[in-house]
DNA sequence: CGGCATCCGCTTAGATACTG
DNA sequence: CAGTATCTAAGCGGATGCCG
C-alpha cells in the first residue's frame, strides 16, 4: 500500500501537477500550459486519479462555455512540502548531473 | 533540463533505489530482495543511470566470486531529504488516500 | 555473484477526431 | 472550454539463457 502511494507520489505527471497547483485554483487548460509536454488525455487521465485519492478538488461551473478549476486539498497541500523539496533540489543540483554524466559518457 | 531531473527522480524504481541506500553499501542481490519487485533488468539500468548522474557510487571488488557495492555519492545523500520526506508522506497519508479512494468509487 | 543479450507481450502515452 | 473515444507505436519491463 505504502508502495502504491510512493508510485503514485513518484509518477511522471503527478510532482508536475501538484507543483502547477501549489499558488490556487488553476483551470484545465491553464494547466495544460504551465506544465510543458503533458498531452489532455494525460493531464485528465492524471487529474482524475489524484482527485480520486483526494489529493485534488475538482469544481466544476457549469457556465457556457464550461469551466472547471482544480485545486489541491488540505491532504495535497502536505504533499507540496516534500514535492517542491524535491523540484529545488533538481533546480539546485542540474550542473552538478550534467558534469557527471559528461564525465561518465567520457570514460 | 529541471524537467530532465525531475523525470529522473520520478521514475518508477528511483525513489526505491535511493532509499534501499540510506544505511550505507548494498550489494547487488541485496538491492534485489530489498526492493520488492525489481527484476534484475530493471535493477542494473536503473544503477547505471543513477551512475552516470553521479547520485550512486559502484565499487566492484574483483574477488571471485565478485562483489559489487553501491552507495550513495555526496550528491546523492543529499537527495536523500527529499526523498525519505516523500516516503514518510507517503506512510502518514495511506489511510487518507485509502478512505478518499472509497468514498470517490462508492459515488 | 553480478551482470549482459535477446526475445517478446503488454501497457502506456501521443495523435487525432469528435462532443456537450 | 473541457473533456471522451479510438487507434497505434514505442518502449518498458519480464523471462530466459549465457558468461566472467
Amino acid at each position: 500500500m505504502v508502495r502504491e502511494i510512493l508510485d503514485l507520489v513518484g509518477d511522471k505527471w503527478t510532482l508536475y501537477i501538484i507543483a502547477a497547483l501549489k499558488e490556487g485554483p488553476v483551470r484545465f487548460n491553464e494547466m495544460r500550459r504551465r506544465i510543458d509536454g503533458i498531452s489532455q488525455r494525460m493531464l485528465t487521465i492524471n487529474l482524475r486519479g489524484l482527485e480520486r485519492d483526494g489529493l485534488v478538488k475538482r469544481t466544476l461551473f457549469p457556465t457556457i462555455p464550461p469551466r472547471v478549476d482544480y485545486e489541491l486539498t488540505e491532504m495535497g497541500g502536505t504533499l507540496l512540502a516534500p514535492v517542491m523539496a524535491l523540484v529545488t533540489w533538481a533546480n539546485s543540483n542540474q550542473e552538478n548531473i550534467r558534469g557527471a554524466r559528461v564525465r561518465y559518457d567520457a570514460s
